[in-house]
DNA sequence: GCCAACGTTGGC
DNA sequence: GCCAACGTTGGC
């Protein structure tokens, strides 16, 4: 059984069409720099796990695809580089500070499901996103996936 | 671009 | 360990 995860990412920066173009369609999710989604990344997020794809910081934030873990946590070496905005010098091979996932595309859901619609939902009032909104890895119960999935279409 | 929410840092 | 200052996130 794999667990249900809601992954954001400023589509400025990085969006689903720029996983689904990766080679093999996967990449790195690096550069999370906050404690509770690192444990998450570290501690529980498994290869198998769904993942949905969610859009920030935009005119229309919301879900707008799937992605599939298909390598559990390890070091972010981004940290490590000096020359990376994403470096933390009190983080160390030795002693990582920082842990990341790969992650591959899976689908473009048929039609985005926006935040603002998400909150019009009783059963998902319950999500991070909508009370947590500023956590970037965050679990999805299956119900709630469902539940999206319906919205999207699928 | 504004700004509220909130996580992190650092002085004490 | 407290908490004010600060920086970032992210919706609007």
């Amino acid at each position: 059984m794999p667990n249900y995860w809601l992954f954001k990412s400023e589509p400025s920066s990085f969006s689903l069409d720029d996983l689904k173009s990766r080679p093999d369609a996967t990449e790195h999710w690096d550069g999370v720099r906050n404690f509770q989604a690192r444990n998450f990344l570290r501690d529980q997020v498994q290869v198998g796990d769904q993942v949905l794809f969610y859009h920030s910081n935009t005119a229309e934030p919301g879900v707008v695809g799937i992605a599939e873990v298909v390598r559990s946590g390890y070091p972010d070496f981004t940290a490590f580089d000096p020359n990376s905005k994403y470096f933390d010098p009190k983080s160390s091979p030795e002693r990582p500070t920082w842990y990341m996932v790969d992650v591959r595309f899976v689908r473009e859901l048929p039609r985005p499901v926006t935040l603002a619609e998400l909150r019009t939902i009783p059963e998902l009032s319950g999500m991070a996103l909508l009370n947590r909104s500023r956590l970037s890895v965050q679990p999805v119960r299956e119900e709630e996936w469902e539940r999206i999935m319906r919205l999207a279409g699928l």
